[in-house]
DNA sequence: TATGAAACAACAGAGAC
DNA sequence: GTCTCTGTTGTTTCATA
């Protein structure tokens, strides 16, 4: 896949408001709107582009606690034990295999501490979980492109 | 702020994809698609939604490396500290303080290795971070609404 | 191959009910 | 909440460098 400054820029104006009319991206990134259309098109069409999303405020909706929930698993056990395990619950939102002692990183979201603890039990309970370690995130310091917003840097390394 | 079924119907249908027309969920969720608009307004204005944004596939792009770098700070050092010392590094794209050894959680995306560790000696060497510890992902088990997707579990508590 | 202009269809937005 | 109207936008077609 090759980007130029111009689909870099057209993800820029989408990742910030992801309704802007073509129109609009095309005054500014010097397009006009069909031109945008194309090129958001063939984003998507390569894979660059995976869909489009609404941004939320988790403490807006009462998911007022947010940890990370370190598992550490017994032998033999597959990444798709891991996934298998974790889609069943909703509270968790993210979850990747790590380098490091633990086995895998989980980011959980939670009503209050009650339910942390509810879901951190759930989570200690699956089979393949031998032991957790759990940290609360204090304040969220920095969410690029707002909370929960897409998880890349902005421009080409 | 009270949602009921029907706004959180809504907050599903706009999560899996944000261009859905106001019809189209109104089909969805059993509203016309002026009754929709009212409630998405209403959730912008209550602040449960703070935007649009495009979901991004990170190694389509070319970010390929993916971690979480902890980083332990010296005495008195604020919150506002450490998110001064970040945001000027495109490549950290979440960032929290926690509870536990390490005071901060930094999530950071880098086109390979060799770049991996250049962002994490940018961050060593600010100069109220003492110590850093980092863990590489693996592989990417699961992201709510995809990668870079809404960091919020979907469902209310 | 990428673009701009024009034409059409679909939609958002605002009002009355 | 729905229905209706109007301006705007998305989308396609076509012509062009």
């Amino acid at each position: 896949m090759r980007l130029n400054d111009l689909d870099e820029r057209i993800l820029h104006a989408l990742a910030e408001d992801a309704r802007r009319s073509y129109a609009d991206i095309g005054a500014l990134v010097g397009l006009s709107a069909p031109a945008v259309k194309r090129r958001v098109d063939r984003l998507r069409a390569e894979g660059a582009i995976t869909g489009f999303t609404v941004r939320v405020d988790p403490a807006a909706l009462g998911w007022r606690t947010e940890g990370f929930i370190e598992i550490y698993c017994g032998r033999n056990t597959s990444p798709d034990d891991i996934h298998r395990g974790l889609e069943r619950l909703p509270e968790v939102v993210a979850a990747s295999t790590v380098t490091g002692d633990a086995d895998a990183v989980v980011q959980v979201f939670a009503a209050d501490m009650r339910h942390f603890e509810e879901v951190l039990e759930r989570i200690a309970s699956e089979p393949y979980v031998e032991r957790t370690k759990s940290v609360l995130v204090l304040s969220p310091l920095l969410r690029r492109y707002t909370a929960g917003a897409p998880q890349w840097p902005g421009s080409r390394p």
